[in-house]
DNA sequence: CACTTTTCATTTGTCTGACATTTAAAAGTC
DNA sequence: GACTTTTAAATGTCAGACAAATGAAAAGTG
């Protein structure tokens, strides 16, 4: 591991990336304890706030851990499924915030993903995942929810559809897609009417799954993806012909001159 | 912008979250200036490496960029397809060399996905994408390509693929299932028979998606799954079978038991 | 000896203060 | 006015120090 004092990069930054490399070829292995901060800024003939910098940068991206004390130290980290999953997520709902993504071209993706998924979750779903999914449908048809509440569930809902295949791959890329969604959902007002659509699409797709029919899985699901778009779509042009009627009450702080973006909370660095 | 001191959790991940949550919630918008790090300290009652370490957390993950000099600092980044997909292609590399992803598991959730692309890229591709992948197929058949190129040209192939659908999305989250898989596809000793075999449901995907054929393209993906599964299943069983004939001499210093993953070069943090 | 308590060395987390380097804008010069 | 020089502001880096956590060894105790 060598670093090039003459770069114009940051050395914390060629710090960070020497460590990483080592990381990903598996010259350092899980569970591995790096260096001492002290021992390390020797090393690269630095100092030890510039190391610590670099191992911020590699905590930052759930590549180390670090724990004080005697036989504390940085320790290389297992990326679990749950770690990839929190910054896939964090990742694609900036992305999708910061580029004026059209709600078509999200909305596009995602179902293209989920059509994916349907068919090997028809196959091999378990009773739970065809439980979890019933229960949010109950959920949606409550009348008193708010519309966050049934854009949350919308979400459980068809995460228990991408589990349901099964493959634990599958539904960390998938988390992204459908998660990231939920802010530009939720900037939709959802009327009666239109969530009794959606309710029972999402009933013809569980019981496309508890049947395991695969082409009917799909079908269901390109429908709900028609309907969210025609629905998107009557929503965004009477909020632009300025007619917000349905519109949330606007909490007049926001700079943004479009329907506020609402981010889902977000979990720790 | 408030943090508790109190907290067990580290003060530089403290101010990284608030910050985050800042840029998240759209408090601070793209190209806008954070304060200089001596104000955020003032501001946090902290100390300014403190600061420093935070705002290099915030850098590892593409969210701002810093610069120096007279009006310099650290300005809210805006998330570029390029950075998400890079980090995404890091991610997905990392969780699946680290977490003894099946080969089967890592290449349903790949072809599953791709599956959701044909159809998208039969309707779109441009006479670009097109050329693209022809280009590649005849790379492919040149007899001299070691196992690495290969790979590499079969990723480009399949780009091609994806990036026909004409969705930045999708392009994005395939990203992560394609590239990621190339550190397993690398593990793979290609005979002539099966790259034969590859380059000519390569081909029927390019004619499928030339016609427009999207049942045709499908289906040829669904052969080219199979053909890889079978492909990968073979070699392993060899090996572990005692008999690496056809593997890759071996460098002596993998300290892993397994087939050496090779990883695909980093870019930079 | 077995067990508990204390001490202690190690390591990360944080602070202070300083200097180096970069960079754009202001000031000066022709 | 065009060019050069100076300057100030900001990040990048450094050195040394102390605080806090923590596990392990040492000391004490029955």
């Amino acid at each position: 591991m060598k670093i090039d004092p003459n770069s114009p990069a940051d050395l914390s930054a060629q710090i960070a990336n020497a460590i990483r490399d080592a990381i990903v070829d598996g010259t350092l292995i899980v569970d591995e304890r790096l260096p001492s901060e002290s021992e390390l800024a020797d090393h690269f003939e630095v100092s030890r706030p510039t190391v610590r910098e670099a191992l911020k940068r590699l905590a930052a991206q759930s590549l180390i851990r670090t724990q004080r004390g005697a036989s504390g130290g940085a320790f290389v980290n297992r990326l679990s499924y749950t770690d990839a999953y929190s910054q896939q997520v964090t990742t694609s709902t900036l992305l999708l915030s910061m580029n004026a993504v059209s709600f078509e071209t999200a909305c596009e993706a995602r179902y293209a993903m989920e059509r994916a998924c349907a068919p090997l979750s028809a196959r091999r779903r378990s009773a739970d995942h065809l439980a979890t999914m019933r229960t949010e449908i109950h959920r949606q048809s409550q009348p008193g929810l708010t519309d966050e509440a049934f854009c949350a569930s919308d979400v459980a809902f068809h995460r228990a559809l991408v589990d349901g295949a099964g493959n634990p791959v599958l539904s960390y890329q998938l988390a992204g897609a459908v998660e990231a969604m939920q802010p530009l959902m939720n900037m939709i007002t959802f009327t009666a009417r239109s969530r009794e659509a959606i309710v029972a699409l999402h009933t013809t797709i569980a019981e496309a799954i508890e049947t395991r029919d695969e082409d009917a899985s799909i079908a269901a699901l390109s429908a709900l993806e028609t309907e969210t778009l025609g629905l998107a779509r009557r929503v965004f042009a009477a909020r632009s012909a300025g007619t917000p009627a349905a519109s949330h009450p606007d909490d007049g702080e926001s700079h943004a001159p479009e329907p506020r973006f609402k981010p889902r909370k977000t979990t720790s660095i």
